[in-house]
DNA sequence: TTTTTTTAATAGTATTACTATTATTAATAA
DNA sequence: TTATTAATAATAGTAATACTATTAAAAAAA
């Protein structure tokens, strides 16, 4: 027996669902390594076309531009986060413990589930830390926050400063933290990467990575 | 009497240098203002040569694209920083202090200091947070970084991540920590201003976000 | 089977991101 | 002072990008 999951994204986030199409499909599958292999800025809807066989007009027809489609993977992943996440909190009680697992999957997206799925988590993950934060860089994020683009990684927020406050109700800024460890677990790991001297855990070594967002949580809320 | 703080910036930020020339000043006063108002997607070098009557040549002579320009103000920004902590840190003794006195200049850029400056610091600042990321998530990040076009910023981290050593030798991630400082106490004025839900600290409220930093770095490093 | 609707391809355009070459200005030397 | 050289900027381009209007083909419905 087989599990799809089927995420339900915010129409405004495309012309045409390219999830209801072959082509479609295609196109979200195929811009996905694309996209990690060149870059946003390098990255056209006429490279991706070549790639796939198709005209630049028809994936013109699916999104708008590729602003979109970047901010259409930027929700696509903070809703599978979402749900992981909501999936890994089963029978947990531990707001702690909570808290720790959550970091954990952050940190840890890939290898946590075998996903046979449309898109490649690792890419897709790979795909949000380096180019994840151009979707809201822009003179459009408050447009595009009103149409609800960012609301996966807003609820994602919401649900952690939730347990915050759950774990310590006197803390003032459990949004912020949230928010905090929720960027730090993705920048951290681009500067792990490229720009080493950032940072003092290597490339790779997610459990050091955990470990010190555990520790800023941690030692912020105690209570 | 006056005194003007000149910046030396590595050359390879860009082909000539605008500091050495009328025009060259020109691109870099003019252009500020109006990144801030387009944004870096829609800025081009037409356009800011059109602002400043001249021809798109001859601003492609001061600077290889728009991104090497962002890069510029990005080093220029650090830079200056750099000097303004230095200053703010003499005949300072204690660490703790000095690492508050650093927070404050981080959130507080603009008005800590009466700049008669080419560049006005309330619109670089404002670009930076805006815009700053842009510099380093992009295919070149490594290759600029070897060229040390990124060694403004890396000076401030290490310079934090010093005193954070000091403050308490013990700390084992003094480096991220001094990273999640700085990029956060940027990131947060961004989500105050356009994405208010992500965090605690409304737009404008430096106060507040100085206290939430000091917060998590305190709670963080102490003995 | 015909009509309607959906979907994709053709063929464009305006703008962007540049560059090679020429013209102009400024600095230096004869 | 004038001629020469060097520095600087403008002209006039090109290739690629980011799109769009229109037409054609395929699929679905009547």
């Amino acid at each position: 027996m087989e599990f799809e999951l089927k995420i339900k994204l915010n129409d405004k986030l495309y012309l045409k669902d390219p999830m209801e199409s072959e082509l479609g499909r295609l196109i979200i599958k195929e811009a996905l390594p694309l996209l990690n292999e060149l870059g946003f800025e390098d990255f056209t809807f006429k490279k991706l076309a070549f790639a796939i066989n198709t005209t630049e007009a028809s994936v013109y027809r699916y999104f708008e531009n590729k602003h979109k489609l970047l901010v259409y993977y930027h929700a696509w992943y903070w809703s599978l986060m979402l749900y992981r996440i909501n999936f890994s909190l089963q029978n947990i009680t531990s707001t702690e413990l909570k808290l720790k697992r959550i970091i954990k999957l952050l940190v840890n997206p890939a290898h946590a589930q075998n996903n046979v799925q449309l898109l490649d988590l690792y890419l897709l993950s790979k795909l949000i830390i380096e180019e994840g934060s151009k979707s809201f860089l822009t003179k459009n994020v408050e447009l595009e926050n009103k149409d609800k683009l960012f609301k996966p990684s807003k609820d994602i927020c919401a649900l952690f400063s939730g347990l915050i406050k759950a774990f310590n109700p006197k803390y003032k800024y459990s949004h912020s933290l949230a928010t905090t460890i929720l960027e730090v677990a993705h920048s951290h790991q681009f500067h792990a990467h490229y720009l080493p001297s950032l940072t003092d855990i290597k490339y790779g070594d997610e459990k050091k990575l955990i470990d010190y967002l555990n520790h800023i949580l941690f030692s912020s809320i105690k209570k």
